[in-house]
DNA sequence: AAATAATGACTGACTGGTCAGTCATTATTT
DNA sequence: AAATAATGACTGACCAGTCAGTCATTATTT
C-alpha cells in the first residue's frame, strides 16, 4: 500500500525539474531516470515483472504514470534498463582491480570479499535474484548479462586458476574447467535467502568461509 | 466430502433413490487430474505463474475451463498443487534408500546419481525451477518445500556426515555444517540451463563429477 | 426391452476487475 | 507566444473465475 494521501506534499527530490523546462539538464533527467529505476527495483523485486504494476512504479517514484512513458518505451525496456545499469558497473570495478599476476589465494579472498560487500544485504542481492528467476523469460537480458558479466567472469577466473594449476595446485585445473563451483555458493546463498529466510536465515559468512576453506584445504600443492 | 465407502455394507440407509449418473471412479478422476497438472506445468513453467493463463492449461489439457475448476479451487491452488505434486515423492526415495550406517562416498554418490537420474531433463527440473524463481512469492509453497524436502534432507546430509566427521574425515564436519555447499553446484546447474543454456551449454555431469572430485580429494583421511 | 427420470461431469459464453499504454490538457520556463 | 515537461483520466485488451445449460450415463418403472 503506497500513500496516496498528501497532495502538496514537498517532496525532498533536490532537483523538482517542475512541469517543465525549455530542456532539462541531463543530471536532472538523470536523476529523474534513477528515481525511476530504484522504485522500478522495488516493485519488480518484490512481485516479478508480470505482476508489478507501472502505477505503483510511478507512485512510488513519485511520479505520474504518463512519465514513466518519457523515460522508458515501456515496461518490458523499463526492466531491462533496470538489471542493466545495477549489474554492468560491480564487474568492471573486479576485473579492473585485478593485475594479471594475483596469486590465487589472494584473487579468491579479493572475489567472495567483493560478493559480501557488494552483494549481499545491498540492491545488487535482489537485483541478482531478480535475474535469476525472470531471466529465463527474456532471453535478451539473459545474453546480455551472459556476454558482459558471465562469460568475462570466467575468463577472468580461468585466467587466474590456470596460472596456478600450472605450478601445481592440484584443484586449480578444476576450477579452472569449471568456475561455476567457485560461484555456486554464492548464488544458492541468494536464492536460499529469498525463499527461506524468514524460516531458517543462513549464515552465509560462514558458509562462504566454509567453502573457501574446502577449496584452499585442497589446494595445497603436495609435498 | 462424502466418502463413498463399500456400496454393500450398510444396507438400505435412508436411501431415497438410487437414480442417476455413478461417480466417476478415482482412478479416473485421478488421471483427470494428472492430465490437468501437466498441462499446468507446462504453461507454468514457460510462462511463470503470474502470466500463465488458465485458458492454455485448460486447452493443452483438452478440457474446458470450467472443468479446471472442478479440480482445484483457483490458480494458486492448483500452483501450488503442481509443486507439491511432483516434489514430494522424490525425497521419500532417497531417505528410504539410506541405510544409516552408510559410507559417506557411497550416499554422495548415490545423491548425485540420484539428482541427475530423477531431476536433470525430467519435469523435476523444470518444477525446481519454478520453485526456484517463483518460491519467494508463494510463501505457503516455500515453507511446504523447506519442511518436507529441505530440512529432511539437511538432516540426512547431517546424519551420514558427522559420522564421517567423528572418524576423522577432516571436511566432513564442515559440509555438515553447511549442507547447502553439496547441493549449490546442482540449483546452479538447474539455474544455469535455464538462463544460459541455449547459449552456452553447461557439462553438468563433468561439473558434478569435478565437485565430488574437490570434495572427496580434501576428504582423505591424512595419513 | 423400452421408456422415463435423475444425476453430475463437463462446457464455454459471460462478467467484473485489472492494468499497460495513450493523449489532450496543464504547468513552467524562455 | 512558443517550446517543452509532466500529468492523470481514459481506453481497450486481457483474463480469473462463474454459472446456466448440455449430454452421456445409470437407475427405475412399465
Amino acid at each position: 500500500m503506497t500513500v496516496t494521501g498528501a497532495p502538496a506534499a514537498g517532496d525532498n527530490i533536490p532537483v523538482r525539474a517542475g512541469r517543465g523546462r525549455r530542456k532539462a539538464s541531463p543530471e536532472a533527467t538523470d536523476e529523474r531516470r534513477r528515481i525511476i529505476l530504484a522504485a522500478a527495483l522495488d516493485v519488480f523485486s518484490r512481485h516479478g515483472f508480470a505482476a508489478a504494476r507501472l502505477d505503483d512504479v510511478a507512485a512510488q517514484a513519485g511520479v505520474a504514470k504518463g512519465t514513466l512513458y518519457l523515460y522508458f518505451p515501456n515496461k518490458q525496456t523499463l526492466f531491462q534498463e533496470l538489471i542493466r545499469s545495477y549489474l554492468s558497473p560491480l564487474f568492471d570495478k573486479l576485473a579492473q582491480e585485478t593485475p594479471p599476476d594475483v596469486p590465487p589465494q589472494a584473487f579468491i579472498a579479493r572475489f567472495f570479499e567483493m560478493f559480501r560487500t557488494q552483494v549481499l544485504g545491498t540492491e545488487r542481492q535482489r537485483i541478482l535474484h531478480l535475474l535469476i528467476s525472470e531471466g529465463s523469460r527474456f532471453p535478451e537480458i539473459a545474453e546480455f548479462y551472459h556476454r558482459e558479466v558471465v562469460s568475462r567472469g570466467i575468463e577472468l577466473v580461468q585466467g587466474v586458476l590456470r596460472r596456478a594449476a600450472q605450478e601445481g595446485v592440484p584443484s586449480a585445473a578444476t576450477l579452472a574447467q569449471f568456475p561455476q563451483l567457485l560461484v555456486a555458493p554464492m548464488i544458492v546463498a541468494v536464492i536460499w535467502d529469498s525463499l527461506f529466510g524468514r524460516i531458517h536465515p543462513l549464515d552465509v559468512d560462514g558458509m562462504l568461509k566454509a567453502h573457501v576453506r574446502l577449496l584452499t584445504s585442497s589446494e595445497e600443492p603436495k609435498p
